[in-house]
DNA sequence: TTTTAATATCGAACCAAGTTCTATATCTTT
DNA sequence: AAAGATATAGAACTTGGTTCGATATTAAAA
């Protein structure tokens, strides 16, 4: 698969560790943490109808399919496609991690 | 981080790359599709306020992390834990996700 | 000590996403 | 010809997610 995506996410989380290490220590505070977690999120960005057409696509499933990994109803992706819903908050998340890391991510 | 979720991961996607090509091909239908796509997806359950402040409190984060996590806001986190507000559909999903997998599998 | 900032609870109100339903249409399969 | 999968369309409904202001506690910085 994706060897970068996947090192990434384990360096990450390496790192996390060791970050929450030594705020268990006491080395570092909160709001270092909470800056920290900040600049490792990756950025959920907007979707237009035909970019989620065009990433449901991409990965070759169906509407129904699709909304299966999403845990949303069939219309509802179809909703989107047609410009008649705007996914916001964790379905925006969620469409972001199947851009950058593919469907397998949310299986 | 855990192996063996990474391996059931990649060996999904390259199953379902296997499938896709005899889709493809022919060889399966579109029904035999969305039945593997099924059986492959992680079981989404519900989460009980406490279920959800253990997993935040596992992951070791503030609400405000784990709201930027899920691309919600910390109030919503909130209201979730106190049983105000229950997640549904996606946020469903990325809960299962990061119970099962930890939060860098949403980073 | 004082004060600033982070964390978390509480209640209220608003908006829109997501759901559900029915109907229609196309295409493939049996 | 029949059955099923896929997708569009429109409507009504429910509730999750947001935002706001206020309060309280704790830890860090002045």
């Amino acid at each position: 698969m994706d060897k970068v995506k996947t090192y990434k996410s384990d360096a990450f989380a390496a790192i996390h560790e060791t970050m929450s290490g030594m705020y268990d220590a006491g080395v570092i505070g909160k709001k270092t943490m909470r800056q920290f977690d900040e600049a490792c999120l990756t950025p959920v960005q907007a979707f237009s109808p035909t970019e989620i057409k065009a990433l449901r696509e991409r990965e070759e499933v169906s509407q129904t399919v699709f909304a299966l990994y999403m845990n949303v109803s069939k219309d509802s992706v179809s909703q989107w496609e047609r410009g008649i819903k705007k996914p916001a908050g964790p379905t925006l998340k969620l469409l972001s991690l199947v851009k950058q890391k593919g469907l397998a991510a949310i299986s």
